[in-house]
DNA sequence: AAATGTAGGTCAAAGAAAGTCAAAGACAAT
DNA sequence: ATTGTCTTTGACTTTCTTTGACCTACATTT
């Protein structure tokens, strides 16, 4: 498994564990506890905890500095309704991945639905140049959701 | 025989192995154990994993990257099956009105599922040129079918 | 205020996999 | 012999991750 997606992961449980919709991390503690330089936390935080993937992220340099993650809502349709608007008119298939999977974790889709979500919106199967494959997905994605329960 | 038949050979015994109906491969081992070109798996996964034969793949890039081959639930009904089998490598809207509605009579898709894949499919979603629309269509339904139980 | 130390931020290069496509080869059917 | 189809091969591309050098901001000491 990749480190990136292991310490993923490991935030996100920090969330479970105290229950609570905003986590603290200090990025050199962590990459000193992966074993990674500190700058992969910065990559995982920009690729996994995006403010289009319901996380909005705040920051202190410094001595004391950290990093603080928050999580948009906890409230079910209240996310599905975040979501669905800050889709723009393009994502990947990455963003999906993790959309897929908070909705699941908010228990706002099934897992019938994820994996239908997933399917009709991947790269396989879509088969588009870049560009327009990302706007179509964007559409599928967006519409799918709209027509969920 | 053929390199690719053995290929094949081998992915589809990686099922029973594991008496799992997905399984993890990664390109670059599997060449190498085969001793061919990376790129031949890709074309014997396109040659002999279609969906129409009953195989969902999706597959990851970059470090720790792998392609995963999903097979056909056993317990899906004939008709179903058939469908998958037969929808060629492009179709319209009114086809697919046509087939969901058959599928819905017979019970074996919801309404859920049936909502779900008309709006993946629909024009308006879609919105591409019609030739390269009704094949993009193809795959989308042709591979939630086989995600759908 | 200046200097020093402590954190986090940025960015680009290198690395790791998989994907694409077209040319060349093999082989069966005509 | 010719044609058409299927297979093999490899050069090139795209995507994603890891790493490290250098930068910026805040805190503490002097």
């Amino acid at each position: 498994m990749r480190m990136s997606d292991v310490i993923e992961d490991f935030i996100k449980d920090l969330f479970d564990e105290d229950d609570s919709d905003l986590i603290e991390i200090q990025r050199n503690e962590l990459a000193q506890h992966f074993n990674c330089v500190p700058s992969q936390i910065n990559y995982v935080i920009a690729t996994r905890f995006k403010p289009s993937q319901g996380y909005y992220v705040e920051s202190k340099r410094g001595g004391g500095g950290n990093i603080k993650i928050k999580k948009i809502t906890n409230d079910k349709s209240d996310y599905m309704k975040y979501i669905i608007k800050n889709i723009g008119n393009s994502i990947t298939t990455n963003d999906i991945d993790i959309l897929i999977s908070d909705l699941l974790s908010y228990n706002v889709i099934s897992e019938k639905e994820a994996k239908l979500l997933k399917v009709a919106t991947s790269d396989n199967v879509l088969k588009l140049d870049k560009d327009v494959k990302d706007q179509v997905r964007a559409r599928i994605f967006k519409n799918m959701l709209l027509n969920i329960e």
